[in-house]
DNA sequence: TCTGGGGTCCTAGGACCC
DNA sequence: TCTGGGGTCCTAGGACCC
């Protein structure tokens, strides 16, 4: 654990927003958002209005009238995130990313090339400004909970520096929400018991929260109320699982309507786990009703697959038996498949076609090598030619999405 | 105020093993 | 042989994060 306040947390501000407006003068100090039938981002005018991430255009609209759409450059997200990130890696290899624009780095070793933590922060800031032309905004502290809670306080545009001595008396005064793993619904359990700051989740007995919250969490809010925290900065991460997703609107729970998405979503992520060389055992599908009530489904197999067609068979089989459980439900809303238990051998293999049940210890040897073969084309294909050229159900579902798959590929950790 | 997509971690019960 | 304990894996659901 640190001594000294050298962990900084870096984030940039309402991001999409603001490319838009570094993109596009003529936006800047207007009320932005990125997207049209779901705001994507919100600049900070427009979050004044109340407008935020996730909320439906036409709410956004009626919030404030003068919202301003815009359609989103999605390659400048990506150009400019890795950008920003890449400052901080100019002053230490300890970066950790987060997700497209937030990164944590730890200056440790550095000092006596560039200065204290707080020059360093303030030269970051001045240079992702200068090249890049956008705000971001630095928390420096000694741990990563502190210097996380530091960048949202100093927001926008801002930097706050947390002395080691100061701690508590910097988190204590503030808002349970703020912590890291308080969400919702955490908070209105907390707010029930009459717990509103940090300061008062720190004064609630250990055992008395771990009643409340479950063991983990109990424990783990607590020794972070308390300033304990031991996470270091971790420069590689492995993902544990892939997936997709497909919002659907209000469709009928038919063979017609699933199958093609399944496909589709299959193609998604089995395409990843192929470029990794990482198949997994485990296969998941959710299935969202009319009521957005959502059941899952999971199977795990003998040997891990990331060939799509029997990834979509699979997820097929899976969505077959939700629905027959919940015959009720005649109307979906999304799905999604989801696979986990990646491997974790680094080298490439070859896809053994496993399915459900009784499928999963038959070999069936060519029809998962024909398979295998015909995937590696189309991933080959689609090297060369893009992802629209050819596949299994692209085509079919074209234009329908409520999201650009530019968009769905910005969320994606690599794996 | 129920709206999009990609992830992580925790919980709880059951199966199974030693 | 009716009585203990520990560990691992699997499944389903929930909370949270960006």
């Amino acid at each position: 654990m640190e001594t000294a306040a050298t962990i900084l947390h870096a984030d940039l501000d309402a991001f999409y927003a603001s490319v838009e407006q570094m993109l596009d003068p003529s936006l800047q100090g207007k009320p932005v958002a990125v997207g049209g039938g779901v705001v994507l981002a919100a600049s900070y005018e427009a979050k004044a209005f109340g407008v935020h991430g996730g909320m439906p255009g036409r709410q956004a609209r009626e919030l404030c009238p003068e919202l301003i759409f815009v359609g989103g450059h999605f390659k400048d997200y990506q150009r400019l995130g890795d950008a920003a990130i890449k400052v901080l890696g100019d002053f230490t290899p300890l970066v950790e990313r987060i997700s497209i624009d937030e990164a944590f780095a730890n200056v440790r070793g550095c000092t006596h090339l560039f200065g204290p933590p707080i020059a360093i922060a303030h030269a970051i800031r001045q240079r992702v400004r200068a090249e890049l032309g956008l705000p971001i905004s630095v928390g420096v502290a000694r741990t990563k909970h502190l210097a996380k809670i530091a960048s949202q306080v100093a927001k926008p545009d801002g930097l706050k520096v947390v002395d080691p001595e100061a701690e508590l008396a910097f988190l204590h005064d503030l808002p349970v929400e703020l912590m890291w793993g308080v969400g919702p619904a955490t908070k209105t359990r907390l707010n029930a018991i009459d717990v509103h700051t940090i300061g008062q989740l720190a004064q609630i007995p250990g055992w008395s929260l771990e009643r409340l919250l479950g063991p983990a969490a109990g424990e783990k809010l607590r020794a972070l109320a308390w300033n304990c925290d031991p996470r270091e900065i971790r420069t590689h991460h492995r993902a544990h699982s892939a997936g997709a997703q497909s919002a659907l609107g209000r469709k009928p729970a038919e063979e017609s309507v699933f199958r093609p998405v399944l496909r589709h979503l299959a193609d998604r992520v089995a395409t990843r786990l192929r470029a990794k060389s990482r198949p997994g055992r485990t296969v998941t599908v959710r299935v969202r009703f009319a009521d957005l009530r959502s059941v899952t489904r999971s199977v795990t197999l003998d040997a891990p697959i990331s060939a799509t067609m029997i990834l979509a068979e699979i997820a097929e089989v899976l969505v077959r038996g939700v629905l027959a459980d919940h015959a009720q439900e005649n109307i979906i809303s999304l799905l999604a498949i989801s696979v986990s238990h990646l491997d974790d051998r680094a080298q490439l293999q070859l896809d053994l076609p496993f399915g459900l049940e009784d499928e999963k210890r038959r070999p069936g040897a060519r029809r998962g090598m024909a398979r295998f073969m015909a995937d590696r084309a189309i991933d080959r294909v689609r090297l060369r030619f893009g992802w629209e050229s050819v596949g299994y159900a692209s085509v079919a579902l074209g234009g329908s999405r409520s999201v650009p798959d530019e968009f769905r590929e910005l969320a994606e950790k690599d794996l």
